[in-house]
DNA sequence: CCTACCGATCGGTAGG
DNA sequence: CCTACCGATCGGTAGG
């Protein structure tokens, strides 16, 4: 027999896929073992097969995404408007996915306890995109692309919150909220050079 | 026998802040009537004594937030800068009470699903907070206190998008993130005159 | 407001 | 990867 290891990360990709999809819809928490499986057409236990507990779970999920996102939109340029570009690019993608934007919400949003099983990962993910985001702001204040008063600590920390807020909004009222639209003009009232 | 009334009152309101608490810890999902029952010193068969079932008690809830909100900032001033910095102090009071923004941010994530029992109140919340601001940008814009070129309506949606995901991420990493600051900061950035 | 109970569902394990 | 099972917990009701 061969394809036996193939197989396995086969059901293993479909087992994340569900439980992304179910994370969305109802968190995390309020999630089940069998309510994922289901939809991977294995049984809970088949599914514990995979994965040793629900945590375990979670976990691999949140790494195949910092994995997909890091492949898809290379947000680690060279400090400067391309980082920029490109985080405006991943909200442009997100419109089209809800079902992401609806799982990072939702764990986000649970993970502020300090025992949930995502807080350091989400603890971490804020710093990096703020410390990222921030060198990009001072890169671009050292060529004078920054509006004059900016400071591009708080700009970083906004700029985040901004994307934050704007996907929960979007995802209530999805008709009342142009997310892309929102941070252009937010990042051009920061900015002295166009997008 | 007299106080009856009162005394039912007052159980009502013990009741009502655990369950604000216990939302704030583990969402609405997340929650057990037992354990708000606990909390406030019942049976989870007394509390539906008090409260016919799970949701009328969510609803019971977000009623009262809505009341105290309204009494204590009286976020229905005159349009103008008024309002902003009434959203300022609103802030404020929040950074001493980070259990309020916790019950907020989880429920706001968990509503976003069209079957969850708040998500109505979602809707009319985020209709009713982008009006009460983009009222009080239309009126800066007329009286020459908003920056040239800054749309109203995408001010006022920003506005309340980067008040809800500084939330979270200060209660993520609150010594990372200074709240009120964050929003002067983008306030002043939209204004022609100082707060 | 409580005791006592209901059917349903949960995460996890045994044993194959 | 499944069947069968465990103890724990859930929202809600009956009956007082």
């Amino acid at each position: 027999m061969t394809g036996g290891y193939l197989k396995g990360r086969i059901r293993r990709e479909d087992i994340l896929a569900a439980a992304v999809t179910v994370y969305g819809e109802v968190g995390y928490h309020g999630s089940s073992l069998r309510e994922i499986a289901k939809r991977a057409g294995i049984t809970h236990a088949g599914l514990l097969y995979h994965f040793p507990n629900k945590e375990s779970l979670l976990a691999a999920v949140l790494e195949r995404r910092d994995a997909l996102d890091a492949a898809r939109e290379q947000l680690q340029a060279r400090p400067g408007l391309e980082v920029l570009r490109r985080y405006l690019a991943l909200a442009e993608h997100n419109v089209g996915n809800p079902g992401i934007v609806d799982l990072y919400s939702r764990l986000a949003a649970e993970a502020v306890a300090e025992d949930h099983p995502a807080h350091e990962y989400f603890v971490r993910h804020y710093r990096m995109a703020r410390a990222g985001v921030l060198e990009s702001f001072r890169a671009m204040a050292d060529s004078g692309e920054l509006r004059e008063g900016v400071d591009p600590e708080v700009a970083a920390l906004t700029f985040i919150a901004l994307m934050d807020g704007l996907q929960v909004q979007w995802l209530t009222t999805p008709d009342e909220v142009d997310l892309v639209g929102s941070l252009e003009f937010y990042l051009r009232s920061l900015l002295t050079v166009g997008l």
